[in-house]
DNA sequence: TAGATTGTTAATCGATTAACAATC
DNA sequence: TAGATTGTTAATCGATTAACAATC
């Protein structure tokens, strides 16, 4: 018996672009987007696009391409993005308050529903709609609420602590914005969001630009 | 003639996670690990680090590891971190407010000389230490202090706008948090801060646990 | 010396791309 | 119909891992 070929992870994460260049194409009023057309937005290969798709289904018509708002739905649906997501934000300061106020995680699927704060001074402070909430209320909360899907955005030395409570409580998945790898286990998905990391990959080429080093 | 072996970008991307952890572990006040301790605090194979330093030099010593202090030292080095590189960041808003507040990227080779927004109404605040300047400005910034890194932290319709200005004013890496794929130059390098995707990556595999859809 | 761990090679594994028959 | 573009297979390319001689 032949095993269902399995899309890989990479190509889980380049479906959200794919979304959102349709999202993009139907508020330009585009109906329909080839392979090729959408590859050229966002620099991947006709050839890739068409092969990540094909791991769900077939989606397009040959000779035309894709219809942009069904291929849309389809990748929507895929994503589980047809339900809302309920999110904890733990660690309001200006980072969580950025996050908090930005409406991409309010939005498509995502709907924040807590924001905690160790500090006592925040406690009860309104960002947007939402209080902030002590940690004691954690645990209730993403009971209660059956979140299964939390953001970190503490310092890093109490990441690891808060990322155990988190999901001693249930969360299953967890966007890390403190530098640091957790340690968790396998059943559930960690994500980092590390700008200075990245900021430090790219000095390697500059440092290397107009042969200077060779 | 041999072609040397050349590091490739996952590589690279690699090195600053090394770099921070060693930080981490001089701090602890260790002063020695082996690439099998390395690896299992950030959840990479032994033999994946010893690979990824090969490309740079010997570092080690057989029988005993790496001397953390020095270690980091030449990755430091190799990333170009020796240096201070000046940085501007476009776009003032909560997130914007918080890159610019936030120390990472005020350190470690990374220096903050220039915030810009286009709010008239933001120009001359200050954030810390530094004010909020007008775009009619970064073009003499970015000459004047040789900037070769920026950050874009402006809404998704404006940042491709911006990234043209800043790269015909001399800026060659960009770190994108706005949610769009920016069209630059190959010899541009551009890497993205994607929140919003990261998230919906993972609500695939919430959606698909505890067997509720095959 | 015995034990541990590096640096490196070769084997494996996985991801991307090219190419084209099918078909709109 | 002729032209365009899909879905898919096979080939290529690249990255990771296993294994071990060298050596501290």
């Amino acid at each position: 018996m032949d095993r269902i070929d399995v899309p890989s992870d990479v190509v889980i994460r380049r479906l959200p672009l794919y979304a959102r260049s349709l999202r993009y194409l139907l508020d330009e009023g585009i109906h329909s987007v080839s392979s090729q057309e959408l590859g050229e937005r966002i620099n991947v290969t006709a050839a890739q696009i068409r092969k990540d798709l094909s791991y769900f289904g077939e989606f397009g018509k040959q000779g035309i391409g894709y219809d942009v708002e069904k291929l849309l739905n389809h990748i929507e649906r895929i994503l589980g993005l047809t339900q809302r997501w309920p999110v904890v934000l733990i660690g309001v300061g200006y980072l969580g308050q950025a996050i908090a106020r930005y409406d991409g995680f309010n939005n498509q699927g995502l709907h924040m529903v807590g924001l905690f704060d160790s500090d006592p001074a925040k406690i009860g402070q309104l960002v947007g709609e939402l209080p902030i909430l002590a940690y004691a209320r954690l645990h209730d909360v993403i009971r209660e609420q059956h979140v299964r899907l939390a953001i970190i955005a503490v310092p890093a030395t109490y990441a690891q602590a808060v990322a155990d409570m988190l999901i001693e409580s249930g969360v299953r998945a967890i966007l890390n914005y403190a530098p640091v790898i957790l340690q968790t286990p396998d059943d559930v998905w960690v994500r980092y969001i590390d700008p200075v990391a990245v900021l430090h990959s790219m000095t390697y080429y500059l440092a290397r630009e107009g042969g200077e080093i060779s």
